[in-house]
RNA sequence: GGUGGCAUAGCUCAGCUGGAUAGAGCACCUGCCUUCUAAGCAGGCGGUCCUAGGUUCGAAUCCUAGUGCCAUCACCA
């Protein structure tokens, strides 16, 4: 049983016994560094069912415990907080149960299933760092939620059609010279998004060239040849025009070769697809049955509306008036094909920036008009963007920082900080290669997931992202360091495997106990609260406390045996969990480094 | 203008959903490598928790109003 339920019965206990009245609750805290002891039990709460002194209440509480219960050695009352010491007995025993415990802190999947989308691209042009945070974020959700007990499906729908794709279609047609990957070594999504920069500036010069003979700004920017131009090439596709569907297929496949790529070295994965151009056409069905239902109407131009206003929202469209689907039509779809799709699931989760809350509020609200149970159950896991010290990251002024370029030089930056140290003599060089790659993405993922989900990154290229302190490289270090002990430990014989017969505990070792005994709630607060930054906070102030001990006392140089056993023991289990921590967050750990 | 989000040390962030003297990292300053990896440890400096009210034993946290920044309110996706 977890320490703080005995200790909820018995102090219930002990205010009956002695106040003859039953509390609704205890409430425990950590207690506070400067004060003795390991846990508090808050009085104030008490005073509301309890009249009398806070002070005095928590002396007889304290007594009683003390009195009743082994694991309590002694308390102290300050204010109204009564401090109470556990015997290392306990932390002892908790530690024999936990240390050869593989999936200490993981609950088995379940058949709760959820689906989680993230990543989700347009394919005209390369992934940015915008795209790394969704990223990581989708990626690491999804293994914290699997870590909490739920079954999950990773996908994500690709926006594999529309205008954007038709504009680097037709640039690369008309400049591209017959350019592929193959003959200008140029990665699939890297050529396309060239194409795509080509377009604007094309547009740019043909609306000022419209302006100088005197056309108004905005009927130019209308009416620019090169963008209807796009705009034919676009009805074409819908029409399914066998030259064009054949370009567009071919420039795709070298995007999604190169996202292949990307997605590789970022270390994300997805268990399903679902592409616009096989989705987009989804939803006109269901929307036909709403305006029979009385949920859309139809306006006299034909558009189709829901009217939210009741809701505190604005009418919101929901198909145009010449019939084709909007953004809205084809999620309407999507999320009923997914449900159709994985009748198991019990939830989903849409890892989308939060420039498109509303649009979340919206699709949530209509499905749920539209009579789905499941609407209930939808969750818009929206994050803050990455904004540059420039301002806005935008693909087509070229003002983004390239996800590839990113991971590269952040890999350079590793690899030159590794060498400076010159820990790694007998490192080949593919080893060298590969272990840099590991710290410096993660560096980077570190530093995404570390911040809450819903706050904005101010990302300066400028100032690289740091290798000391709260960060993922600080974290490795550690984990390579209890790595080198275990090996040393196993050179010399040392026997740790067994339950320990040690019977009390250094400071620094009671505390290291009582952070991995918070692991397992601290996977289900992060699934809670759809949150890495939880997990990667805890594992911080675990390695904090670890490397604290590592300085203060000697593991290996202990000359009596049961504890350097027990040292080692407790080593090992750290490096175990900040493995498991950083798988959810998606970062290796290197053996050495 | 309406709606939503954010505001904590010079900078980047925590703060367990209302508890004790608000915590870390970076930067700056002191110490610590002939002993398990110094990408580390120990310490110092640094705060009007945006402002003003309110709720209560108790507020960075909850409520109200205001200020600032961001997003959004399209027959774009």
């Amino acid at each position: 049983m977890k320490i703080q339920e005995v200790l909820q019965e018995k102090v219930t206990e002990a205010i009956n016994a002695i106040y003859g009245i039953t509390l609704p609750s205890v409430e425990f805290q950590p207690t506070r560094k400067d004060f003795e002891g390991d846990v508090t039990v808050v009085v104030f709460p008490m005073l509301r069912h309890v009249k009398g002194n806070p002070v005095q209440i928590g002396e007889q509480v304290g007594a009683y415990l003390v009195k009743e219960l082994d694991i309590v050695t002694s308390f102290n009352v300050v204010k109204g907080f009564l401090n109470l010491v556990i015997s290392d007995a306990f932390y002892l025993s908790f530690f024999n149960k936990i240390q050869n415990d593989t999936a200490f802190g993981l609950v088995a999947p379940s058949d709760d299933a959820i689906l989680v989308e993230y990543s989700s691209p347009n394919t005209n042009k390369p992934l940015h760092l915008g795209h790394i945070r969704n990223n990581l974020l989708g990626y690491s959700v999804a293994e914290i939620l699997k870590a909490s007990g739920k079954k999950v499906y990773k996908t994500q729908i690709i926006n594999d059609r529309g205008i954007h794709i038709c504009k680097s279609m037709l640039a690369w047609q008309r400049f591209g010279n017959g350019e592929t990957p193959e003959n200008t070594g140029l990665k699939g999504d890297k050529l396309v998004g060239n194409y795509y920069v080509a377009f604007d500036k094309a547009y740019k010069e043909e609306v000022a060239k419209l302006v100088d003979d005197g056309v108004e700004k905005k009927q130019a920017e209308k009416e620019a040849p090169i963008l209807l131009e796009a705009q034919q090439m676009l009805l074409k596709w819908e029409a399914g025009d066998a030259d064009v569907v054949a370009l567009w297929k071919k420039m795709n496949g070298w995007v999604y070769k190169g996202f292949d790529t990307t997605y590789k070295n970022l270390g994300v994965d997805f268990d399903s697809y679902l592409y616009e151009s096989d989705t987009y056409l989804l939803g006109k069905d269901v929307v036909a049955d709403g305006i029979k239902n009385g949920v859309f109407y139809k306006k006299e131009d034909g558009s189709v509306w829901i009217d939210l206003t009741d809701e505190g929202l604005d009418e919101k469209i929901v198909l145009r008036s010449d019939g084709t689907a909007v953004y809205m039509t084809q999620d309407i779809g999507t999320a009923i094909q997914r449900v159709k799709d994985h009748s198991d699931i019990n939830g989903m989760v849409y890892t989308v920036g939060n420039e498109q809350d509303y649009h979340f509020r919206v699709l949530f609200l209509i499905l749920k008009k539209l009579g789905f149970t499941w609407a209930d159950k939808l969750f818009h896991l929206s994050y803050g963007m990455v904004d540059l010290p420039s301002g806005k990251m935008k693909s087509r002024e070229g003002t983004v920082v390239d996800a590839d370029d990113l991971m590269e030089q952040m890999t350079q930056t590793a690899g030159s900080i590794s060498e400076e140290l010159g820990k790694l003599e007998n490192y080949s060089e593919e080893e060298k290669q590969s272990l840099y790659k590991m710290i410096g993405l993660g560096a980077l993922k570190y530093y995404i997931l570390k911040v809450d989900p819903k706050k904005r990154i101010l990302f300066n290229p400028e100032e690289s992202v740091d290798f000391q302190g709260n960060t993922g490289p600080f974290i490795q270090y550690t984990y390579a360091r209890i790595q080198s002990i275990l090996r040393k430990a196993k050179d010399t014989n040392v026997v740790w495997e067994n339950e320990t017969t040690v019977v009390a505990l250094h400071p620094k070792e009671k505390e290291l106990i009582k952070q991995l005994e918070v692991f397992p709630d601290t996977i289900q607060l992060a699934a809670e609260n759809y949150s890495p930054a939880v997990i990667a906070n805890f594992t911080y102030d675990l390695v904090r406390e670890f490397n604290s001990l590592y300085q203060q006392v000697s593991i290996l140089g202990e000359t009596d045996e049961d504890k350097k056993a027990l040292r080692v023991q407790l080593s090992y289990k750290v490096g175990e969990v900040i493995k498991t921590a950083f798988r959810l967050l998606g970062i290796s750990v290197p053996e050495r480094m």
